[in-house]
DNA sequence: GATGAATGAGTATTCATTCAT
DNA sequence: GATGAATGAATACTCATTCAT
């Protein structure tokens, strides 16, 4: 079973450029909502006020009020992976990763709310649209793998397949507990959260000491 | 503003012995449907059905639907806890910390469905009832905290304070990543999971190498 | 596939008793909002308040509203079968069978509105509700057959499977049409009504006028 | 009150041969939505696709859902009235009124769709539009008045005026009977159902019987 | 004349909570 | 203490109708 990149959401109105917008407004106004009081607590009628439109409206642009959660996580993923794009992962350096963990914090931390909300929302998703959620979190994993593997193909960590997988996960709960553990977590400022945690999680890995020493 | 260690959830019956017994039951039906679909949508007369009890009865001992919940959590974090007592705190080596660490992953792995629960249903607590269960949450992160210092004080690791509460942090995260992640985990067993994290954790504090060798 | 003589009408109200009460009450109120606007124009609140009691309440009778026209039009064959209980179905007379005729009419005049809204609204039902209201139809016109097929058994009547089969069916329909075109017959009363369409009913059936004559 | 033949459906648009050709279009979309699942599950969007215009050129056309339905009827009953015009008004032989009864039931069976629809929804119409409606059924029925009149005078039938008044209605009813009753009437085709029902309206009128033992 | 996006009143249904028995 | 019938506020979603383009 493949499956596409995109579960389409249905829309009765035809204009894509009035749809790209109407749900621009849509997403926004949702993340806003289902940051403070949840998706379940969030009424359509809220969801289409916060947009700007009717609740008439509102269901010309989707079809479910799961539709909306949908295109919420669907769009923070996709923004999350396009600004992830500028890292180098044709680095192979073990500076390259750590900046490359870095500008992953960064955006984390720049899209808090987002991050939160589906963080916590997505689980409410149907069994039919999980999967297109997943996938995409996926992916993201990947990239770090990718980053960790060029670093291991270098020679510059030594490192088992396994060992990759889970620092790659590792990585990536890390970053969205900047968002999901913010109480805990008073104390650190982004900068020293992303030093303190870039120590921890690569301080261990052989090949990490050395390459600090050889940069003093 | 100080916080009294629970939270009381008000019933109309005097019989302690009974609340006791009824809540129990409550609390294992209510967790089993919060597993399938979640706390809001999961009915007050499902929770009854599955305690055994009608919805008049189940009224008796709570006063509202996110009581439910909050005895829930409560009780998890009781169970936890309970169970992580057995952790030897005093110990002061790394490997007591890595038999700690064992020891809670272990835990988490037994009670996924409820670590699950809790983790996702949390939030939907009120504002009034959060404090509460972070707080408990806060205790076994300080366990944590007690076992590196303890390592720390012994010489055994060379670690900030910052550091220290970092750790636990991740410590504490990544056991609940056993229960929310395991659809990215498939590939480890839960002792392969605690292997490879150990590994990752603690490989970078400075003096694990050592310890590592001298037991060679 | 056989079918049950009755489709149960979920309902989560256990006590028997209470839902022959509480239906009875929705029927009686329901016949009288069909009749005024029609089944789609009424609301289940409205429903609701001419049984006497609230939404929550009528939805603890039924599923959907549609429910509630199964349940009108179930109520009212079943009347209108006992009230014909008492025609005499041995007669096997010309007689007994224009005194059948007039028995039905009269309870149809009796029950107008009741038929009315059966017979505009029937149509509303679900494919899985209709078969058993069509069941209920069908013995009624067998009712008939009977009636005519005794006159003819007797040698009071001659005529062919065919044209039993047919008269039935006419009697059946003049018997709704005094309710469903009363706009048009408003020059009868019901004794009229009944005897003229006896007489055309009959006067044409071989052995009808001796049998007249004989009377005289 | 006088009753013009014709109740105006507002247009925006003026061409009149561009009114006649979309609400022929929308007509016969109705129609067989209508039949589909009703005038009230229909929406005014499936009746413009199906019309083959947008939902913004119907309301050009109408001013109201329940125009729609007029129109519907309208047509039908003109329809069928012109369809009669073959009829042979003025025989004033049992034969030339048999004959009229077999053109009309000839007539329902091609548009059995239509007079179906138009029988089960007529009376959705509104208070307004209803006597319309009716004042064409009257007509109809008045033909068949005419007809069986014609008979009377001509000494072929002995009947009063109240008889002849039921049985147009009879006839008239059973014509539709043949569209709205068809589950009930499988066994027949449409000669047979003529036949049969032509015995048995006319066996019993004085001087049938003599007129067919004359064509004998 | 044609289009289709926008509107919001309206509707069926659910469900936490109460309370008489 | 236990029960379950009653309640009605709340909510997702629909659809006839309008009107700017």
């Amino acid at each position: 079973m493949r499956l596409e990149n995109k579960r389409e959401v249905q829309s009765s109105v035809k204009d894509e450029r009035l749809i790209e917008m109407r749900r621009d407004q849509m997403i926004k106004g949702a993340v806003s909502l289902f940051k403070q009081k949840g998706f379940h607590r969030t009424t359509t009628r809220e969801i289409a006020k916060a947009s700007g439109f009717s609740i008439g409206t509102l269901y010309e642009y989707i079809r479910t009020k799961e539709d909306v959660l949908y295109l919420v996580c669907d769009r923070i993923y996709d923004e999350v992976r396009v600004r992830l794009h500028d890292m180098e992962l044709d680095g192979g350096t073990l500076q390259s990763l750590s900046r490359g963990i870095a500008h992953y914090f960064k955006v984390v931390d720049s899209m808090q709310d987002e991050v939160l909300v589906m963080y916590q929302e997505a689980k409410s998703l149907s069994k039919d649209a999980l999967p297109y959620v997943l996938k995409k979190e996926l992916e993201m994993t990947k990239m770090f793998e990718t980053l960790i593997q060029k670093c291991v193909d270098e020679g510059e960590l030594v490192m088992e397949q396994d060992e990759i997988h889970l620092l790659a996960q590792n990585i990536f709960v890390q970053g969205q507990m900047w968002a999901f553990r913010r109480w805990a977590l008073r104390k650190y400022n982004i900068d020293q959260y992303t030093d303190r945690q870039t120590e921890l999680l690569l301080k261990g890995v052989r090949g990490y000491q050395a390459a600090v020493n050889k940069g003093e």
